[in-house]
Order: C-alpha cells, then structure tokens, then sequence
RNA sequence: UCCUCCUUAGCUCAGUUGGUUAGAGCGGCUGACUGUUAAUCAGUAGGUCCUUGGUUCGAGUCCAAGAGGAGGAGCCA
C-alpha cells in the first residue's frame, strides 16, 4: 500500500512529471470498457480536466469493476506514464483500485449526457460535479480572490458589516424580518401591535440590503475600505438577474470624488476580467465553448458578435464610456429606434429612470462597450448621494455591461449635514433611525464616495451564464429554498 | 407582482382534425469488441401524458382552476 504518493488531478495533467508511482482519489466521469482494457476518466474537482486511468481487468476482480460506474468515487494507485493514446499527455496504469463509495447506474441522475440546466437545477447537490459547474465555481472561487488581492493591493481594508441590522431606513428594497418571538403568540402593545421591545434586541431587525452606510462609518476611521458580504432582498423578483440571497461588494473611499470613483470601479472591473483569463484558461476555454454552442442554437440576430472570451478581453483592453444621464437622453432621443418608435417604452424627457431596454440599446447598439452614466436627476436616486452644482444632478454613478446591465451602482455621497438633512426630509427618511450616520457629518466630516457590485452578476458576466441561478451553488429566489 | 410560453419514459423532446396497444434520441441494462476519449455494434427494459374538475360515445389532444418551470417587464446589484 505505500510508495504511492497521493496528488490532486490538477498536479498530473501536464505530463511534466511520469513514470511515478502516485495515488490519486476522485469521481468517475465515465468508463469504457472492452474485454482486455479498461479506461476511466476521473476527475476531483481540482481541474476540469479528467485523469484518465487505465485498468487490466485480468487483474481486477470483476465484482470490483461492476461497481466503477459513473459518479462512484475511488482510489486508484499506480504508475503515471506517458499516454498511449490520443488526448492526453499522461495516463495512470491503475496497480490497484479503492472503491470509496458507489453510484447506482439505474439511480444516480447525472448520467453522461447532456442535462439543461434546469434540470441541474432541481439536482443542487449533484450538480457542482458537472462540468459546467465545475467550471463555473473554480471561476466563482477565482474572482472572490482576486476581488480581495486588488484591494489589499491598494490599502483597502475589508470591513465585516453586520448581516443583522437595525435600521430599515436605506429604501433599499423590502427586507426580511428577524425574530425570535412567538409566530404564533407574539407579545402585544397596549395599541395591538407587535411588542418589539420584547424581541432578541429590544427592537425590529432585518437582514442587511447593503452595507453602505457601515462601510461610511469605517471610511471615515481607516479611509479605504470594502465589503464583501452576503445581502438579503425579499422583493418578490422573478429574473435571471435576481436573487433574495447575494452577496456584494461595497467599496468606500474617504477623500474621493465621483471621477476618482468611476476610475476606482473601471480600474477593479478590468482587473477582475484580466485576473481570470490568466488564472481560468481552462474553465474560460470550457465555458466559452458551451458559450458558442448556446448561441448557435439562437436565431443568427439575437446572437452575441463577440465569443465570451472576446468579451472579456474587450472589457479588460477598451476605456469605458463616460456620458452623463443628459446626454444619454440626447443619445437616444437621437436615436434609429427612438424615431422609428421602437421602443416599447418612449423617452419621456429628462428626469425619468431609463429603461432596460435603453441601457441596452446604449451599451450594446450605440457605444458598443462598457458604459458609465453620471449625474442622474435627484428625484429618481437615493437621499445619500451628493447634490451637484446644479441643484438638479447628484453625483452618481451606474456602470452598465452588455447582456447584464447594471452591474455597479455608486455614488459621491453628501458629506453636508444639512444638504443631507434636507434631502432625508424630501424623501421622507426618519432621522432619528439614522443619528450616528448624521453624526458623520457632524465630527471630521469629509467628501467621500463607493459603490456597490453585485458579486454574481460579475461572476455572470465572466462565465457566460445567463441565469444567476446557475452561478452561486445554492439559490435562493422566491418559492426555493430546498438546497 | 404583471405579460407570454411550457409541463408526455431517468433526461431532451415528437405525438396530425379528439379515435384501437403513446413514440424517438440520449442515458440505463444485457451481450460483442485488442487502446477508448460523453467509444462502436447488436439486443432490451422503462409511462400517474403535472394535479383537480369539466365538455364528449371517446381526452396526451378541447375548456376551467391550481401547482411547478422558462423568457420578458417592473424593482434593483
């Protein structure tokens, strides 16, 4: 049993290293077999690259290799060599097999063959050893770090914020209760409302829609700082670009301006895109396959011009343009579909929000590449971010991505007690709820700015996948919380 | 939450104007095969036609309600 060293697939593959004894542990992707050779493909999830591993089956006890059937999971020692056949550098010449744990033919569900997605899906717990999967949370994994090495890199701290919280005053979307009372029998007020006073902490608490204004209070103590969190919508949104559990980056800069915050979001988005076509060439190189075979099936107009990876490299090469929401509008009151009357929803004038459909037809048809709009007008943002000159505009900011759009949302934040008061009154948010974000403004206050990324749209965005269902390992959306 | 579409074998789907015993491919199983690459060849099993109610001599097919899923919209990240 010794002399055998134990590696990971990802170790082998290359075929730098044969004719070396190695004992390698997995799941078996497939076998093929004939009356005197025996081949297995196994993978352990280190690479998307299965280990081929040949058998003799003289050698092996035929109740042995009845059992070795897709998705049963074994330990195999013996000799890596040089492969004799074709599509692999190396091979591993199996001395002797451990069956670990077996996979019924007649009942496992990831048979080799093609599954949609839906149906992966409804299996969450097997669908992680699926290629695509794979592929998808090795990238997943890959992202997460590089999003914490480009901060560290740049003095950022990272900050936890809680996930419990006390105020629900950020307008952010609905919320999910937190209690520990009595469903059934909660304490009651003399005016027969819930007693709060009575709960876990004396009060109403929701899990987090954002970190934000935590993060401020950090920005204003150690100056660069982030989150990086799970968030918690219950809006009852049914899209492939929505879910009630997300995870999200919120970056928040003492002492910058909004164009510091745009350069900060441009400068993170390429590198997140550049950091995973170097480290994820093999994933990528599945991925974008799957990509193109997903687009061939589309009717020739609805197809993608670039493949995914052309995408990728164009976010990380090309400047991303910066229009204002005025010119924006101009764009598009200017525009073919505009004065066709094509779109289904009419440029009303400035001061409306711009449809889906308009962001769209800006990033995919007009400029052709990742977009940055600014200066919205103040009556369709947040109470937080900071009145411009014109007392019209604030400062913020959406970056907008083909296939995805908006894939960051930031802002310049108002650092003016009472341009913040003011604002909190007109959009009727209590002052009370927020007195330590007000006492920011009050003690040392300084013009600061963030921004927030939604964590699986990027991953959406790198990987090709169109539901972000099928990026984060267990959803949770409206009526689904089974895995 | 709204609009549109879908639900038939383990999976992906076909099923004609309502008409006898509901089909295919993949996967599974059995066998063959001297090196395969989601192997190949031959054979074989496998069905609550989503649920409930209705129309009809007769419903996988038509109608209604419900459940589940997908795409789009709104909300946003």
């Amino acid at each position: 049993m010794s002399g055998y060293k134990t590696y990971r697939i990802s170790e082998l593959i290359a075929g730098d290293q044969a004719d070396i004894p190695v004992k390698v542990k997995g799941w078996v992707r497939n076998k093929r077999e004939s009356k005197n050779v025996i081949f297995i493909s196994l993978n352990d999830g280190s690479t998307i690259k299965n280990l081929q591993v040949v058998g003799d089956p003289q050698i092996f006890a035929e109740h042995l290799t009845r059992l070795i059937n897709t998705g049963c999971s074994l330990a195999v020692s013996g000799n890596l060599q040089a492969s004799q056949g074709q599509g692999q550098a190396v091979e591993l010449q199996a001395e002797e097999i451990e069956l670990l744990g077996e996979a019924d033919p007649e009942m496992y569900p990831l048979q080799p063959k093609k599954h949609s997605l839906e149906f992966l899906r409804e299996i969450a717990h097997l669908r992680p050893r699926s290629q695509t999967f794979g592929a998808v949370f090795r990238v997943r994994h890959a992202l997460i770090y590089a999003v914490h090495t480009f901060f560290h890199e740049r003095g950022f701290y990272n900050i936890h914020t809680p996930i419990i919280t006390g105020s629900d005053a950020e307008g952010a979307g609905e919320m999910f209760r937190v209690t520990t009372l009595d469903p059934q029998r909660p304490p009651l007020t003399e005016q027969s409302e819930v007693d709060h006073s009575q709960d876990f902490f004396g009060r109403e608490t929701n899990l987090t829609v954002s970190g934000q204004l935590e993060a401020e209070v950090a920005a204003q103590a150690l100056g660069l700082v982030y989150t990086f969190g799970p968030t918690f919508r219950a809006e009852n949104s049914n899209t492939s670009r929505h879910l009630a559990e997300f995870w999200m980056i919120e970056p928040e800069m003492a002492f910058y301006d909004l164009n510091d915050n745009m350069d900060l979001a441009e400068d993170f988005l390429k590198y997140l895109t550049s950091y995973a076509l170097e480290h994820c060439q093999d994933d990528l190189a599945f991925l974008d396959k799957r990509n193109q075979e997903e687009e061939n099936q589309k009717p020739q107009h609805l197809r993608q011009e670039m493949t995914l990876i052309e995408r990728l490299q164009f976010v990380s090469d090309n400047k991303f343009e910066r229009v204002t929401y005025t010119e924006a509008i101009e764009i598009l009151r200017n525009s073919k579909p505009h004065k066709k009357k094509k779109f289904q929803f009419l440029i009303e004038g400035w001061g409306t929000d711009l449809q889906s459909e308009h962001e769209r037809y800006l990033v995919e048809k007009h400029f052709k590449k990742p977009v940055i709009l600014f200066d919205y007008p103040k009556e369709i943002k947040s109470f937080y971010m900071r009145m411009n000159e014109d007392g019209k505009t604030v400062a913020a900011m959406d970056v907008l991505f083909p296939g995805i759009g908006e894939v960051i949302g930031g802002s310049q934040r108002e650092e003016r007690l009472q341009q913040l008061k003011d604002r909190m009154k007109e959009m009727n948010v209590p002052e009370q709820e927020l007195w330590w974000y007000l006492e920011l403004r009050k003690f040392g206050t300084v013009p600061h700015s963030g921004f927030g990324l939604g964590f699986e749209r990027l991953v959406q965005f790198v990987t090709g996948m169109t539901n972000i269902r099928d990026v984060i390992p267990f959803p949770r959306t409206p009526g689904n919380a089974e895995f």
